[in-house]
RNA sequence: GCGCCUAUAGCUCAGUCGGAUAGAGCGCGCGCCUCCUAAGCGCGAGGCCGUUGGUUCGAAUCCAAUUAGGCGCGCCA
C-alpha cells in the first residue's frame, strides 16, 4: 500500500520532469519500489533511474536528480528523498509511518496477508497423483507439502483454487498390479503359483489379499482369471486409495477432487481427444500404432497415443485429462511432478497447444528427488520392489509439522538427501520449532497479560498508543510484518512456496530479538498495551503462514 | 550423444524482472535467565558464490563454454 503510494509519486515526478522539459519523453514501464536491506539507505528505495537510463538516453544520476527535483513536496508520507550510490533514489518517510502502518495491519486482523492478486482466477493444482498400487513414499510427501502449500498461498492471494489427485487406475501398471494380486491371493490360499518377475513385491499387497480372504473367503479361487483379476484389482484399489487418502489427510492435505483415469477411458474422453487431434492433422499412423506428431510443436519425435494392440497410452489419457481440466473452466492448471517426469513436460504443454489452449495455461512444476540414506548408504526407492519409507513412517518418525516444514522450506529445484538416522535429531533442530516457539511465547505473554487484568478486547482500537513502539527491535519487527502480503504474493505468483518458510523464520527471528530487548508486561500500561497489540499482530501473521504450510501453531510448547 | 535441474561458509540451504558491505540454521568459540517460555538472545571465527570467458554503469544472479552430481530421452507411467 505504501509502495503503491510511492509509485504514484514517482510516476508523477517523472511526468512532471518530462512535462517541464527537464527530461526528454520516454516510456517507463512498471516502477520497482523495494525495501533496502540496510535501513541507512532509506525506508524504501527505487532503482528506477538506473533502469530508465537506457530508454531515456540519460545518465542515471541526472534522471535521479530530475525525479528528486520534481518529487511532490507536500505528501503526508515522505519526509525526504535523496540520491545515493550509482543512482538509487532513497525515500525517508515521516516519523510514525511504521506505527500508522501497524495500526492498519491490526485493523485488518487475520485478513492481513490476503489480497486480490488472483482476481478469482480459477486454478487447479494437481499434485502427488501417486500410483494407487502402493503406499505413499517420502517423495510423495514432498509433493504433497509443496502442492498443498502453494494452493493455500494462492487462495490467500484471491485465486479460486482446487486441489486434485489423479488416480492412475488404468493401464499397464494396473494390469501388473492385478497379476501380482492374483498371485498373492492364490498363494495365500495355499496354491503354488510363481510370482511374476516384474510384479509388485511389496508386503502391503499380501496383507491386502489376506484381508480379502478374511472378509470374503476363497470365492474368487475358481473364477475365470480375467474377471478374477478385475475384481481383485477393484477391491485392492479401493483399499489402496482409501489408505492414501487417509495418509494425506493425516499429513494435513485434503483434495477437492479425486479424478479417475479409468473414467476418461470409460466416458470416451480419450477417444474424443484423439479424434480432435486427428481433425487438426496431428496424427500419424505407423507400425499399426497411432502417433501424435510432436514435431509439429517443436519436439524431437512423435509419441505413441494408441498402441498396435489398440490400447491407448498414458500420454493419450493424460492429454484427455488435461483437456478435461480446461473444459471444466480452469484458467490456470498447475501440475507438480517428480523430476523423472521431466520428459513428459514439453509434450504435454505442446499437446495442449495443439488442442488450441493458450500457452502458459498449463504450468508444470518439477521437483527434484528426495534421496534416502540409511547408515550412510543410498536407499533405492522403488514402489515395485517395496523398498521405500512411507509417508506414515515419516510422520511417525519426525512428526507432521517438522516434515511439512522441512519439505516446504526447500526450493523444489533442490535435490534433497534425507538421512533417516538423522531424521529424529534433525527434527529436533528443525526451524519449525523456532517459529512455533515464537507463536507459543506470544500466546503465553498474552494470556499472562489477561490474567494481570489488561483489557485485550480491542488491541486494534485507535486508543492503543502504537506511537510508543520506537525501539529499534520494535521498528525492525514492524517492518518485517509489513512485508507479509508481498511475500505471500511473491511466493504464489512465482510458485515458490519455500519463500514463505524463509519469511516466517525471519519474522520469528525479529520477534525473538524484540523479546530479548523489550518487556511486554510490567511497563507503564499504555506501552504494555501497545506491545500486546504488536505481538498480537505477529501472532496473527505466524498463524496465517503456518496454516498455509499445514503446520500447527501451538499455544504452548 | 541430446535435453532439464543443481553447484554459495565445515555441513544443510536462502538469496526478489541484475543493484548498495553475499545471508540464515546447524556445528565451533565467548557472553546473557533475582525478569512475560533459554526450543530464546548477543558477539566472534568461517566465502575465489564450481572454473573460464562474455554482456554493462554494475553479475552469485543474464549469455557461452567447461567440470562435477541428479534426472530424463520406452508401443512404461
Amino acid at each position: 500500500m505504501i509502495k503503491e503510494e510511492l509509485k504514484e509519486y514517482l510516476s508523477e515526478a517523472i511526468q512532471q520532469a518530462i512535462h517541464s522539459g527537464a527530461l526528454a519523453p520516454f516510456d517507463y514501464g512498471d516502477l520497482n519500489i523495494e525495501v533496502p536491506r540496510d535501513a541507512s539507505n532509506g525506508d524504501f528505495s527505487t532503482n528506477a533511474a538506473m533502469l530508465l537510463a537506457k530508454s531515456a538516453k540519460t545518465a542515471p544520476q541526472r534522471i535521479a536528480q530530475n525525479i528528486v527535483d520534481y518529487f511532490p513536496q507536500d505528501t503526508k508520507l515522505v519526509q525526504s528523498v535523496e540520491i545515493a550510490g550509482p543512482g538509487f533514489i532513497n525515500f525517508y518517510l515521516k516519523d510514525g509511518w511504521l506505527q500508522d502502518s501497524l495500526y492498519k495491519l491490526l485493523r485488518q486482523g487475520d485478513r492481513f496477508g490476503r489480497s486480490n492478486q488472483g482476481k478469482k482466477k480459477k486454478v487447479q493444482i494437481e499434485f502427488v497423483s501417486a500410483n494407487p498400487t502402493g503406499e505413499l513414499h517420502i517423495g510423495n510427501a514432498r509433493g504433497a507439502a509443496i502442492g498443498d502449500t502453494l494452493a493455500s498461498l494462492m487462495s490467500l492471494c484471491g485465486y479460486d483454487v482446487k486441489r486434485e489427485f489423479y488416480i492412475n487406475d488404468a493401464g499397464n501398471q494396473i494390469e501388473k498390479f492385478g497379476v501380482s494380486l492374483e498371485c498373492r491371493y492364490l498363494q495365500e490360499l495355499g496354491e503354488d503359483v510363481p510370482f511374476p518377475e516384474d510384479g509388485y513385491v511389496g508386503q502391503d499387497i499380501i496383507l491386502t489379499m489376506r484381508q480379502l480372504i478374511e472378509e470374503q473367503g476363497d470365492k474368487y479361487k475358481d473364477m475365470e482369471p480375467t474377471l478374477r483379476r478385475e475384481l481383485l484389482t477393484q477391491y485392492a484399489l479401493e483399499k489402496k486409495i482409501s489408505t492414501i487418502r487417509k495418509a494425506l489427510c493425516d499429513f494435513g492435505v485434503e483434495y477437492d477432487v479425486w479424478f479417475s483415469e479409468q473414467s476418461l477411458h470409460d466416458g470416451g474422453a480419450v477417444a474424443d481427444v484423439i479424434e480432435s487431434l486427428k481433425e487438426k492433422n496431428y496424427l500419424l499412423e505407423e507400425d499399426d500404432a497411432l502417433w501424435l506428431d510432436c514435431r509439429l510443436f517443436g519436439e524431437a519425435k512423435p509419441e505413441v497415443l494408441v498402441r498396435a494392440n489398440g490400447v491407448p497410452t498414458y500420454y493419450a489419457a493424460d492429454i484427455a485429462y488435461h483437456d478435461n481440466k480446461f473444459k471444466r473452466g480452469f484458467d490456470q492448471v498447475i501440475d507438480i511432478w517428480g523430476a523423472d517426469h521431466h520428459g513428459h513436460v514439453a509434450r504435454m504443454i505442446g499437446a495442449m497447444e495443439a488442442l488450441g489452449y493458450e500457452r502458459g495455461r498449463l504450468q508444470v512444476i518439477l521437483m527434484q528427488f528426495v534421496r534416502l540414506y540409511q547408515d550412510g548408504e543410498l536407499l533405492k526407492m522403488s514402489k515395485r520392489t517395496g523398498t521405500y519409507v512411507t509417508l506414515e513412517e515419516l510422520v511417525e518418525e519426525v512428526g507432521r509439522d517438522a516434515a511439512r516444514f522441512f519439505f516446504v522450506m526447500r526450493s523444489s529445484d533442490s535435490l534433497i538427501d534425507f538421512d533417516l538416522d538423522l531424521a529424529k535429531s534433525q527434527s529436533a533442530e528443525n526451524p519449525v520449532y523456532y517459529v512455533q516457539y515464537a507463536h507459543a511465547r506470544i500466546c503465553s505473554i498474552l494470556s499472562a497479560a489477561k490474567e494481570q487484568g489488561y483489557n485485550l478486547a480491542d488491541l486494534a482500537d485507535d486508543k492503543i498508543r502504537l506511537a510508543l513502539l520506537t525501539d529499534e527491535s520494535e521498528e525492525a519487527l514492524i517492518r518485517k510484518m509489513l512485508d507479509y502480503p508481498d511475500e505471500v504474493i511473491y511466493a504464489a505468483v512465482h510458485r515458490e512456496p519455500h519463500r514463505i518458510a524463509a519469511y516466517i523464520q525471519d519474522l520469528a527471528g525479529a520477534f525473538h530479538h524484540f523479546y530479548n530487548n523489550c518487556r511486554v508486561l510490567g511497563e507503564e500500561e499504555p506501552l504494555s498495551l501497545a506491545r500486546c497489540a504488536l505481538i498480537l499482530g505477529v501472532k496473527t501473521i505466524i498463524k496465517s503462514a503456518l496454516n498455509a504450510m499445514g503446520v500447527q501453531a501451538p499455544e504452548k510448547m
